[in-house]
DNA sequence: CTGTTCATGTAAGAAGTTACATGATTTG
DNA sequence: CAAATCATGTAACTTCTTACATGAACAG
């Protein structure tokens, strides 16, 4: 985030809310031990910034930092994906409910589908395609393909909606 | 996972892992405490079920066990939805790295992507689909979604790869 | 001149994982 | 008869979030 222009604790934790939110949150009691452990490490450098009597600091990428990122990025290893759906965890377990309230199940989770299709298009791709324009390309990308997957879970919800509604249910 | 007929607390877990493992994550040491917890609520109910020297506990919901279920699936409310997944992470800040290693790792998390959809069609698709055989149907459709989803993902990252190879880097 | 945003941190608590501890039963 | 699986739990630890605490600068 530092390398991609986010200045402070302030503007790297306001950034993600704004771009990596929906694959990796972030908290700010998160923001700053970091930026200290990595300033330890020579990863960033910080400068002071203020603003009048506001304290502020201004970090950058040091050589090693810009190092270590590449390195990270080229590092084959990934943490296991973790994902926490409660939606897909009602549907798992729809059974035990009477068809009308599996097709209001399904609905519900399809909107809430959409309002995410609504959210990347509308505020988060936007501000990638900002950066697309000063040569930062894969933002946009990422958040053009969180949009396209939600987008799919939408229409596949929609599927399964009218195929429900058009067979009876066998109990 | 106890009305599906996962009846001790090993079951539940072993269940979990081939069914709702991918969306919603479970540890031993959340189940054993977990179930106590509803049993001190009257929503399960414990049976002796020892298999010779060694201990088991049968669980069985009951009727206000049920209810409460029927209860959480028709209340409209879901915890926000927690994705965390460095493969995305990797990719949003793949500007850093020179072409052919942005070539390299797009095809580094579609193939955990294609694992992903092997894994779904070769084990838990099929597992779901003898649930279904017995009348429970959405364990197949959910574990159909993520497998869609999944593939999904695969193709359009395919896509790029084809896109960013035949242009070259503007740097 | 008031409300919002910018800005930095800490502390307490919740949630969840890994490792520990133990041992019987079943399968090949 | 050895290895894998079944089975139940606890303890320590890690990770992350929410709430707290504080206050300057800026926009309307």
């Amino acid at each position: 985030m530092v390398r991609l222009g986010a200045r402070s604790g302030y503007a790297i934790k306001k950034t993600a809310d704004l771009s990596t939110r929906n694959f990796w949150p972030t908290s700010l009691a998160q923001v700053y031990p970091e930026l200290a452990r990595l300033e330890d490490a020579g990863l960033v450098s910080r400068r002071d910034d203020a603003r009048g009597e506001r304290v502020r600091s201004a970090y950058e990428l040091t050589e090693a930092g810009e190092a270590a990122l590449v390195a990270w990025l080229r590092s084959p290893r990934l943490a296991p994906v973790q994902l926490r759906d409660e939606g897909l965890l009602k549907l798992f377990f729809a059974d035990a409910l009477p068809r009308p309230d599996q097709l209001d199940l399904i609905r519900h989770v399809r909107a809430e589908d959409h309002a995410s299709v609504t959210e990347l298009r509308e505020q988060i791709i936007p501000l990638a395609e900002q950066a697309h324009r000063h040569g930062v390309k894969f933002p946009a990308i990422v958040a053009r393909l969180s949009a396209d997957l939600y987008a799919y879970a939408e229409e596949w919800l929609a599927r399964l909606e009218q195929e429900l509604s058009a067979s009876q249910p066998p109990e």
